[in-house]
DNA sequence: TTCAATAAATGACCGCGGTCAGTTTTCAAG
DNA sequence: CTTGAAAACTGACCGCGGTCATTTATTGAA
């Protein structure tokens, strides 16, 4: 009995996609997501848990392709922002599933286990990325790889943050920022 | 009549005090809040205006002691982690309390104005701090000391966000980790 | 085909944040 | 002391996220 629940599921998700783009997350009512779907409210709950779990199901995409665009190397540090852009505008994207994944991040039960392994996966190919760096002679070689990646991720979080904050007006602003930031904590 | 209504608002900011340490600003219910402060449901809201409004009212003293701590000059980035350490235990403080910050800081018509000038407020000291630590020679100076502030700030955040994660498992070593960033961010 | 057994879906119900028209309190002008 | 008008407070009410006992669909064994 699992094709019925795929195809709902399916279903769901679409109907979901389709009212995040027209009003954004936030807007996003369960009634109406269920009725959209043709399915009851509870149905909803019964496949994504609470309306966290919604948004992250429907990032699920993006959260694989940020990580897939760290899978090739990198020549240097400048290179870097491109390969961080699916990460950047994945964190700068709806605000709705932004605040969604940071209550998922550090509710009070810590982590949600899906979303910290995929933090965790995408630190871990970063800091692959940038050891190449410091063995082609690219990136500085007085830190560990992994305390480097993890600063780079700081700096991309932060960056979501301000724009989100109203503070970065263009992505265009908070990518020079961040090439900026990633030149002087990586290059030696 | 301004008496009553300052009472009032003591009144309240009292029991929320006492409640959020009992429980924690997620299991505080607005209306026990009321009882306890002897006053209606309706009042709680005319004085904060949500749940949020009230998180930020029970952090001010944490943000001002916050950014008085950086008031006094500081010799090198070493010593940086003692002058921001009211900073973090704020961030690291209730979970409760820190996501709503995150929602007042990243809300959908931008950053609470109260916030975002305290954000700035935060950034425009710390460039100061920096500027002087540049001057003596204690810090890299190929860098303005505004981006250099920005990045600490993304550091510290970032620290929090780790630790409300579950990543961080004591104080000692978010400021470890901290200590390290910092020394690699500003020394040249 | 029949019949459990279990997966899937349902919708009435609840708790709580937030609203607002109406009530009470306060205070200054006459 | 009135009095009237503005400030402060009230609580019934609403919307929506989330729950769960109950109903309906599906499947494999007899």
């Amino acid at each position: 009995m699992q094709e019925r629940r795929r195809r709902t599921r399916e279903a769901l998700l679409k109907s979901a996609r389709a009212l995040v783009a027209a009003e954004g997350f936030d807007a996003l009512r369960t009634e109406n997501l269920a009725q959209a779907a043709g399915v009851s409210k509870g149905t909803v709950f019964s496949h994504f848990g609470d309306r966290d779990g919604l948004a992250l199901a429907l990032s699920r995409d993006s959260l694989d392709r940020a990580a897939e665009a760290l899978d090739r190397p990198c020549p240097d540090p400048a290179a870097l922002v491109e390969r961080l852009r699916p990460t950047l505008s994945l964190l700068s994207g709806d605000a709705g599933l932004w605040t969604a994944m940071q209550r998922l991040f550090c509710g009070p039960d810590g982590a949600h286990p899906e979303l910290a392994a995929w933090y965790a996966a995408l630190g871990a190919t970063l800091a692959v990325r940038i050891a190449e760096m410091q063995a082609a002679g690219a990136a500085r070689r007085d830190a560990a790889p992994e305390v480097l990646a993890e600063g780079v991720l700081a700096f991309a979080v932060a960056g979501a943050q301000a724009q989100h904050a109203g503070f970065t007006p263009h992505d265009a602003a908070r990518d020079a920022t961040l090439a900026e930031q990633l030149r002087l904590w990586l290059s030696r």
